[in-house]
DNA sequence: TAGATATATAGATACTTTTAAATATATAAA
DNA sequence: TTTATATATTTAAAAGTATCTATATATCTA
């Protein structure tokens, strides 16, 4: 994995928000509607499609399309060659 | 860890080049001089200066002060850390 | 097909970060 | 003790990011 692709990766991880829209894909199936992640949140629907955006960019989650709505899924062959990347700076 | 931190050390490593001092610093056993850095980075001694502070800040690696140099190390305590927080998010 | 709902995009503003120039401080060496 | 060198701090400009409001698009349901 490039630097530039870890510099990307760790600037995704960069954020409280995104992290806990991590923590809450994780504990949801990946489930996430919008609604409820504004709640958890306390953002803006705009804001939480902007970090969704930031995290899907950095290759870090896949977003599926189903209806409306969307599901996610870590993306774990970019998340384990990330923290490998880390071990083996 | 908390969240907060996460979001600090990611934050610390989401810059190219700190990515690369703290590659530097890991081949040059904590060694690094400035004017050194600066010639790797191409950056302006400050700005050197400026990259390391974030580091510090982070936890991720402890300053001791030689002379008028400086020599780095890795936090491993916190580096370990992190990277178990990554995995159990 | 019309209205409702979920998500995305655009545009604006405030905030943060990166960088450099200038300057300060600490230590070494003459 | 003066001068040179290494690093830090301050200040300011430029670039990037987070957030909101308003609006657009896609899809579902009646």
């Amino acid at each position: 994995m490039e630097l530039k692709q870890v510099e990307k990766i760790s600037k995704a991880l960069s954020d409280v928000n995104r992290l806990k829209l991590l923590q809450y894909m994780q504990k949801n199936q990946g489930k996430v509607e919008c609604t409820r992640a504004c709640n958890l949140l306390d953002l803006a629907q705009p804001s939480i499609s902007h970090h969704i955006k930031k995290l899907v960019e950095s290759g870090l989650i896949n977003q599926h399309k189903i209806g409306r709505n969307y599901n996610y899924s870590l993306n774990h062959e970019v998340w384990d060659n990330y923290i490998l990347r880390l071990q083996n700076l």
